[in-house]
DNA sequence: CTGTTAGCGCCTTCAT
DNA sequence: ATGAAGGCGCTAACAG
């Protein structure tokens, strides 16, 4: 193992050009004070000896890794990938690496996660958090870093937050009320504890307040956001005996499943959206690629990634001091086919 | 910034406990030789206090990072999360971590991969790489830990792999010449070099070798594997003087650049599979989400990716000693409907 | 069984 | 402008 290239450390490019590893290390980190004869000539022999700094040995001692984690829930999941490519934008640009850490779902495991960024002593952390308040709170604190939320309501939790303005629910409701959809259903995830704003709360508020009827049946919790929950969502749904009383409409929580539903309800033979009317969350590329293609509300995923690097690099610099800052952006519904026959 | 909750020390710990720092490293590796009793106060007050080791502490000691690095073309490809997440699983299996680093397709990108990869002390490295052979032998060479390559033809690079048996290319364009395509264009990535047995090369190769014509109108290279080089292609294709001459069957180098090709062929009017036939490569999720559903060639990306961290894990642990190992998967051809109308 | 010691590779005063 | 020395948090001999 020990026969693999090993790497040139700063004593050997000391001892080969004669200095100082002092005067190697300014040289690196382009510090001031060194003759430009010397850190040309030292700079020389750090290229031949192919001699990079040991980020590790680095940051072991400046407390910086220039890195930032991601926790996400499923990288399988478009949505993530996209968020995940517009902060590392953004983060590169100002020299950080961004580490995605997943935590499939499982919503316990999020402490872990928190505790693996403390382990891996990254700068700070965005996380798009499942748990429920009191749980998340706990987490947050937990960090010996930033943290950054995306995507969370509560006010009182100590980090820098972006969210939008208001539920992506309230969009997709309206929409298919206005409609004349009059039996809609929810599918989405279990949680262990709805927020008053997620998605599931505003369903059932939108319900009550256009006086439409809250059937229970007309809702499927399935363990994760995936293509599969919708299938399943979609056998449920054909299989209640009362034939009658099949939603009109189904406000989905998320795109993946919303697409495994249409996909599910089709190969059913149920005409979407005549029969059944379908609205997603977060408008991932793939909304476009399907057939029907899919009505949703973008959560602004590239937005809401770059704008958490952002913030979170900001407070990397300034510490806690300053108060925290909660940037929030207007959700936009995205009428297609999967909703509307003729836009 | 420092005003964040610091991480506790080993030696806090060892002063807490009353007993030396060594003890408490031995506790929390599980070394053998603690008196169960002082394991279990220590123990307790490690639990009290929050401690976890400094990864990056133990790592500059160990030399020893626990953590492999996959260099993919772009996370928003699915190809790559569906095989990073294989990879991952069986990583974790061995208390592994697996770091993602993107080099959006500049294939000379690789090389900055490479460099990153040693300065970030990664155990190893697994790379699905797209540069010329000679390229790719100086950036294995350049590496100071074992490499694992994936999809990779040429036999005498210092590395293990993970390859087809034969390209994908072969099956693809068997299929198309089988079910009587005369006209079968090529829509790919643009290579700086394209290897022997790549897509492209396979597909020139097939015609030839059925006496078919090898019009270089019938060519589309775009920049990247996505969506906008196939709705580019369309257009191209769509916009040939010589409407006669156009293709009847499109080979795609992979299946984000065949699912934008037969979107744009349909927005341009053009029926899929009656009038042009599409095949792309991969078999990635989504070939059975949309319309009319894609014909592919499985790239076996999750066994590929549980193969390659095998081999990369027993590499780490043997050292270059042992011969370099090859597997080689035999590729698979799973036809939908955008080749053959009726299955 | 437990403590002491000596680095891993780097950065950072403090001298020179 | 450069060198010498100390230490970041941890592990791994070597003593006791």
């Amino acid at each position: 193992m020990d026969q693999f290239k090993s790497k040139v450390t700063i004593d050997q490019v000391a001892k080969a050009a004669g200095v100082a590893k002092s005067t190697v290390s300014r040289i690196i980190n382009n510090a001031p004070g060194v003759k430009p004869a010397t850190k040309m000539r030292v700079s020389k022999i750090i290229e031949e000896m192919g001699f990079t700094p040991n980020l590790m040995a680095r940051s072991l001692k400046t407390n910086l890794r220039k890195q930032i984690a991601l926790a996400i829930n499923d990288i399988r999941n478009p949505y993530y990938p996209e968020l995940a490519w517009a902060a590392e934008q953004v983060a590169k640009q100002h020299g950080y690496r961004l580490v995605l850490i997943n935590h499939y779902g499982n919503p316990s495991d999020e402490l872990a996660v928190v505790r693996e960024a403390n382990d891996m002593h990254v700068d700070g952390i965005i996380m798009l958090p499942l748990s429920k308040p009191k749980t998340l709170m706990a987490e947050v604190k937990k960090a010996s870093v930033p943290v950054c939320l995306i995507g969370v309501y509560e006010e009182d939790i100590p980090a820098d937050s972006v969210a939008l303005t208001r539920s992506e629910g309230v969009l997709a409701m309206e929409h298919l009320i206005r409609i004349g959809r009059q039996r809609i259903a929810y599918v989405g995830r279990h949680y262990q504890q709805f927020r008053p704003r997620s998605r599931f709360s505003v369903y059932q508020k939108a319900l009550e307040s256009s006086f439409l009827k809250r059937d229970p049946a007309h809702v499927f919790l399935g363990p994760t956001a995936s293509i599969q929950t919708g299938l399943e969502a979609a056998h449920y749904f054909y299989s209640l005996k009362d034939k009658d009383n099949l939603p009109d409409a189904v406000f989905t929580d998320n795109d993946m499943t919303a697409i495994g539903l249409i996909q599910g309800l089709l190969n059913l033979g149920v005409r979407v959206p005549e029969d059944i009317a379908v609205v997603g969350v977060d408008d991932i590329n793939w909304c476009t690629l399907i057939t029907p293609k899919l009505t949703s509300v973008s959560s602004l995923s590239t937005e809401m990634g770059r704008i958490a690097v952002e913030l979170l690099l900001k407070r990397i610099e300034t510490g806690p001091e300053t108060e925290f800052r909660r940037v929030e952006l207007e959700p936009r519904l995205i009428v297609r086919e999967s909703s509307v026959k003729q836009l």
